[in-house]
DNA sequence: CCAACAAACGCAACAATGTTGCATTTACGT
DNA sequence: ACGTAAATGCAACATTGTTGCGTTTGTTGG
């Protein structure tokens, strides 16, 4: 398990065109082997229990910026405003379907609709990524609340 | 219209039941005044450009905290992790249109477009808010990057 | 395999944002 | 006006993330 999901991620990483160093493939297991995504302290806990040496504070934060930057993994903010980072791969997509987020239990629900198509933007904005989320209670949430 | 809005942040901060502060009025008073929520910085900036005393830095971190706290004022996280603040009056405002997060600067722009309807929601769930977020680089921080 | 080179790393310092402790001042009910 | 709890100002601290730079390493062409 361990050699296969290695293998995989080495295979990752070089596909992407950047170097396959220790560093990254550790990092692109943790963020694949976990089930939600990790932020940097997070990551640097995991990393040093490990019986591996631990990777360096700014190393870590490089390895996930060039993760991201060749699409294998992704990056969003938490409600605290801390960066949180999770496997391209390990993940579904979500960029072409609508959300709801369930604002008692935080849950998300993917919903089979597709995102509408964006307004014109003002001269000189560049559309990078689109959210259609719908906020309010969940099934379960709003049964409990009535 | 500087009076009125004095006078109406005054009476709102005392109705929410906490002591009416020079600092919480003014803080109020810009929150009603912004067009996009505002971070800290950009208040500090603001009311230092104002020709009144400056608020020390802490103080408008606790400021904000007790507007939030007695509903005045809402919090939220933008793109790049920095918490953003708007007045609780002044998000009528902003619930009918379209909205776009520069994932560089962090700024909030309100665009000129409609909410697209939503879609059909599963058996239950109870919809309550609509955001449509488009998020890019706005034209100042697009230009910085070319 | 070896050498050359760009990429990645480790370390220190720095930056941005937010918090805590505490002495002093202020708002406000009495 | 007075007493008191709340709010403020200032210094120090914490957390999260970035930059500079000299050293090491992965990769590639010979
Ligand atoms: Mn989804
Ligand atoms: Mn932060
Ligand atoms: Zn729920
Ligand atoms: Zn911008």
């Amino acid at each position: 398990m361990a050699a296969t999901t290695a293998a995989s991620s080495t295979d990752l990483i070089r596909a992407a065109g950047v170097k396959v160093t220790r560093g990254r493939v550790r990092v692109l297991d943790a963020l694949n082997a976990a089930r939600q995504p990790l932020c940097h302290g997070e990551l640097e806990l995991q990393l040093a229990s490990a019986d591996e040496a631990s990777l360096d504070r700014v190393t870590l934060y490089r390895i996930l910026d060039s993760l991201v930057a060749c699409g294998l993994a992704l990056k969003a903010v938490d409600t605290r405003g801390v960066f949180r980072f999770s496997a391209a791969a390990a993940r579904h997509r979500h960029v072409d379907h609508v959300h709801f987020r369930c604002i008692d239990c935080g849950g998300v629900f993917c919903l089979k609709a597709e995102l509408p198509p964006p307004p014109k933007l003002p001269r000189g904005f560049r559309l990078q990524q689109i959210d259609f989320d719908l906020r309010g209670l969940c099934a379960e949430c709003g049964t409990r609340a009535a």
